[in-house]
Order: C-alpha cells, then sequence, then structure tokens
DNA sequence: TTGAAAGCGCTAACAT
DNA sequence: ATGTTAGCGCTTTCAA
C-alpha cells in the first residue's frame, strides 16, 4: 500500500546536484550558492518532498521526539498537564509519543522499552503508583518525574506542594469552625500521601486529634465505580451526622472525590456549606460544574508544564542544569462556595 | 548524553554468529540450529539488548505505529475515544503517537505532515471543524475518519448516528410536554450539523414549528468562558420563561453545555425537572456529576474504538476490507434525572 | 544452518 | 561551492 515517497536521492538528480549538497540547502548548513539553494527548494517544492525522519533518525542518533507517559488520559488533571506540556514541546520542534499506561506497571515498562528503542531524546514521566525505577532504561536518557520520586537523585523531579496544598484546605476547614476529616481514595501515590501528611500536621498545630477517625479512605472495590463511592460516602456522612457533628468538615483529596460527597449530601438532604463544608484538590473543571461549585486547591500546572518541558529541553541539548534537582510548585486556595 | 546502546553487531560477536543469524533468532525467522539460538538468545539477555526500533523501521518501511490526531484532549469524549483506541492498538502490538491539534489547522496539518516522515502505518483522525483533505498526505497512508467526513471517497469514516440521537432527545423533550429549543456551541462540526438536523426533522415529523426561536447558537464570544456560557444561557432562561413558557424544553449539544444550563437554571431558582427539562448530549462523566444527573444520549465509543482500529488494522496488512467505507454507530438514550 | 553484502534515506567528514 | 562516500542498525536476498 502507498506509493513510495521520493527521496533526498531523486530531488538530488532532479535539480542536477549531489545529496550532500540537497541535505545541506535543506539543513541550511555548510556552504552553497544562492542559485543552487533555489534550484533545490524549487525540486523539493514542486515535487512535495517531505524528509523522512525516520532515516534522520537513525543517522543523527536524535529523532526530536519526547515520550510522555500518563497513568490516565480521562483524569481532566492528567489531561490537562499532558495538552500543556505537549505544546511547549510542539513550539520547542519536538513530537510527542503520548502513553496512556492505565495505571499497569507492566504496560508501563512495556512502553518505557518502547520509547527507548524509538529512540526519544527525552521522557516525562507522571505520577504512578510506586517510585520511578530509572534502572528500567538501559539507556541514559533524559528523564523528568512529575508527581512521581525517582529513585535516582539525578533525575529531575518537579510536582505541585501537596503538602502545603494539604495544609490550606485543612486550615480553611478548621477556620470554619469544623474538625475536619480527609477523604482518600484506595490508590497510594506520592502526591496522596504529602497531602495526608499535610492534614494530619496541620491538625496537630491546631491542637486537634488525629486519629483513626479521621481519615477515611475507600477500599479498592468501594473506589471502583461513582456509585461504590457513593455509597460509601454516604454511609460515613450518616455516622457523623448522626454522632451530633456538626458542621462537618471534609478534606477530599480530589475534586471528583468531592463532588461525589456532594452528592452523596444532596441524597441526605444535608445543606452545603451549612452543615457540611468540603475542600477538593486540583481545581479541575468539575469543581466548577459541583453544585455548590467546589472549594478547592489550585494546582498550577501552567509553571509545572512549563518547568518540566523547559529542564528536559536543556538537559537533552546537553546543558548543564544548574537547577536543583527537585521543584515544589506553589498551590493556592480557591474559594467558592462549599466553605 | 547517554552511553550507546548495544547493537545487534554486538551480539553477534559476542555469540560467535553473524549478524543475519542474530536478526532471524531475534525474529524467529529463518533456520538456525537450537544450540545457536540458545546462545544468542543468552547474550540477548545478559547484555539486556533491546532492537534500534528505528533502524527496522528504516529497513522494513513499516513502524508497527500509528497516529492519532485529535482536537482536544482536555474533552473528555476525546479522551476517552483515544484511550480505548490506544488500548486497542497496543494490545495489537502497536504504538501510538497522539497528536493533539488544539483545534488548529495550522498545528493539525504540521502534524499530519509529521507522522507521515515517522513513517506511520495508519492515521485515526478524531473529528475536527472541517472535513478532512487526505491530500494534506503525500503518501498513500491507511486512514480512518471518526466524526469527520473525510473529502475522498476510499477513506473510511466510522462516527455515532448523530442524527438518530438528536431524535431520541427531542422525541422525549417532546413527549414529556414541551416544545424544545437546541442549544449549540459556536462550533461547527460535522457532528453538530446532524445533530441539529435530526432536532429539526423531529420537530417538524411532530407538527411543531422549527423556527429562529428553536434554535440557540452561543457566539465564539460567549462560548469562551465557562462564565460567558452561563450567562448566555441565564438570559436564554429568563426570556423564555419571561414569556411564559413553561416547561421549557432544551436540548443541549453536549453535556458540558447541559451542565451549564443546570447551574444557570439554580441560579434562577427555577425547578429541574419541573420548570426545566434538559437532555445533553455524550454521556460522559459529567452528566452523573450534575444536579440532578442528566439525561443524556449516551455515545457507544466502545464500538466506535474498537471498530475503527479493527478496520485500520487490516487495511494496514493489506486485507481487501469489504466493509463500507462509512459505519454508524448506534445511540442510546440515558434516563436520568433532568427531564 | 549460516555468512557476506546490499541497501533503507539520511548526514558529515573528507576531497576536490 | 559541491561531490563522494562511509555508516547509523537493521533485514533479506544470494551463496556457501
Amino acid at each position: 500500500m502507498g506509493q513510495k515517497k521520493i527521496s533526498i536521492r531523486e530531488i538530488a538528480k532532479l535539480s542536477g546536484v549531489s545529496v550532500a549538497t540537497v541535505s545541506r540547502v535543506i539543513n541550511n548548513n555548510g556552504r552553497f550558492s544562492e542559485e543552487t539553494r533555489q534550484r533545490v527548494l524549487n525540486v523539493i517544492h514542486e515535487q512535495g518532498y517531505e524528509t523522512n525522519a525516520i532515516a534522520k533518525g537513525l543517522r543523527m542518533q536524535k529523532t526530536n521526539t519526547i515520550g510522555i507517559v500518563v497513568p490516565d488520559l480521562n483524569n481532566s488533571f492528567f489531561s490537562d498537564l499532558v495538552e500543556k506540556i505537549e505544546s511547549q514541546f510542539f513550539t520547542a520542534g519536538y513530537s510527542t509519543i503520548i502513553c496512556d499506561t492505565a495505571r499497569d506497571a507492566h504496560k508501563e515498562s512495556i512502553y518505557l522499552k518502547m520509547l527507548e528503542s524509538k529512540l526519544v531524546d527525552g521522557i516525562v514521566v507522571i505520577s504512578g503508583l510506586s517510585e520511578f525505577d530509572s534502572k528500567q532504561l538501559s539507556r541514559r536518557i533524559p528523564i523528568v518525574c512529575i508527581d512521581r520520586k525517582p529513585n535516582a537523585k539525578d533525575i529531575f523531579f518537579i510536582g505541585s506542594n501537596h503538602y502545603k496544598g494539604a495544609k490550606l484546605a485543612t486550615e480553611e476547614l478548621i477556620k470554619s469552625g469544623t474538625n475536619p476529616v480527609i477523604l482518600m481514595g484506595s490508590r497510594e501515590s506520592t502526591s496522596s500521601r504529602d497531602r495526608l501528611k499535610g492534614f494530619k500536621d496541620t491538625l496537630i498545630e491546631n491542637g486537634l486529634n488525629f486519629d483513626s477517625g479521621s481519615i477515611f479512605q475507600l477500599t479498592n472495590q468501594q473506589d471502583e465505580t461513582i456509585d461504590g463511592r457513593r455509597t460509601a460516602i454516604r454511609q460515613l456522612l450518616r455516622n457523623k451526622m448522626m454522632s451530633g457533628i456538626s458542621p462537618l468538615g471534609i478534606f477530599a483529596v480530589s475534586d471528583t472525590l468531592a463532588a461525589d460527597i456532594l452528592f452523596a449530601a444532596h441524597s441526605l438532604y444535608v445543606s452545603i456549606p451549612n452543615d457540611l463544608k468540603v475542600i477538593g484538590f486540583d481545581d479541575s473543571p468539575i469543581a466548577r460544574y459541583c453544585y455548590p461549585e467546589l472549594t478547592t486547591i489550585h494546582q498550577d500546572t501552567d509553571t509545572i508544564a512549563q518547568d518540566a518541558s523547559t529542564y528536559l529541553i536543556s538537559a537533552i541539548q546537553g546543558d548543564k542544569v544548574h537547577t536543583d534537582s527537585v521543584k515544589l510548585v506553589d498551590v493556592s486556595l480557591v474559594k467558592r462556595n462549599t466553605v
């Protein structure tokens, strides 16, 4: 299938020069007369010639391609990040191979091999369940980890200041007169651990108790479906309400979880923010579609994407990168209507 | 940067055979003794050798890679589709290059060139503003268009039956006692035109008037931000309500738009579904986070992804594909709480 | 069963 | 200013 694409060789023949000259013209390096330049460019244009990136990549050992490894494109925080990162690299002349691992370690490792095999110039790793093991790669490819701790000290790490985010949320909940509870999903991650710690420390700093009642973690099974989550949350709400706690404050570790809380609350006729106050995390689009609109912690994905790609590009170009190998991006509290 | 990866050549040397033999062993084709097989495989394993996909691609003129061109990964309908398509291809041994065009025709054309240049074996084009112009490609690459009419008859087209979806929604709205209005975003597309037509035809079939009052289309400016949309919609709602129409029925051309309607309605204290009935389109995650949960038209992304990839793979393998070059996937009405 | 060698399309070092 | 040529790592005839 497909008529062969024309190669640099025919261009050379048609314009009566050597392949080397054509190559020079294309890449605008080396010397050639203005006249040949025109001639070659004309032929290229009229033949619709496009350079073969595979051949070039093989020859140069550089593909101008970077890989992005992401757990789940359906998660809007991730898709937002990916879109922004991609856009940065596009502008810088790189193309990107996006790999959705579906949170599957095996798939991830296959993808990593594939990226290496395709000679990508760099890799962006976003989140993930465990530490990122750089020994999976046999070549030494520049890597940046976002929200995922690498196991090697020479890999650049960047992510939101989840600890601070949790602190802001928790403080706000306390200020508004509640003794907050944290709601966590079933999945562990670098970031969720930081958030938990921020929550706990803030409780303690404010002279409140942190005990088994302060933390509510969904089981795998509960977390599997929307309905599972909502049922579990409704249960939680009922328990807390029945025991007379009011207002109740919940720090949800993600906006979707927070949205599920609001939903469960509606079905129980508890009034928000009077009887129940909730704060989410991410400031994802859904926060503005919740009813009432969700108070949440904003993650600065612009900066994360920006810094991650800037770093990676300089690492690829072999610049000595003087920055620290870890960067925490600031977060902020977005007040809307659930507190 | 990066120590060189080991090549087939060193493997050959280390196992005392020729490169040809190593290649045969790796690809398990041609003949070789069991003994050499073992020897070579051992060396490969202990050296952590991985084949260089770039070199292989150049030689074979086949990269086992397909490109996916998508307007916007942040749109959950698209990200859902992409994820499913990707998963299909992954299983079939293909890797995918995902290209987010940000709805920019120029970016799209650059991406198409890039994909061609990287010798992808096939391309999936998802949605987009205008017809897909296959003349952008100079090689003849197998292509499948999803929700995007191609300008050539030999390109496979697949998409939801948007016309039927609109019909279902409109009928439901009429049955529930309203004289429905359609709410459209500012962007034109193959699918939105079909939906509009379905809406219009259904109105007429039911003896209702279709006039300028039946259709409310957001301007570019209004459609730019959430707040712009909500303000415009609030205006619409107020007008309709003031003129005494109740209940009012709105068919929103997407779930997000429907969600914005619900929001505007809340701020106006109109009661759903008593005074206002709305149906969305897509059955995207947000439909279950709206309050009340959104009645909507379900698109069967599983089937779309499945069929699109199956088709493309056989086209790549050069099978004569006997199916029609266009396939409409069935849709269904999901009744929830806004009608 | 195995090896030698050509060649995929390109760039770069070396000639001229 | 331009041409010749080697070689990136691989597969695949053709020979042995």
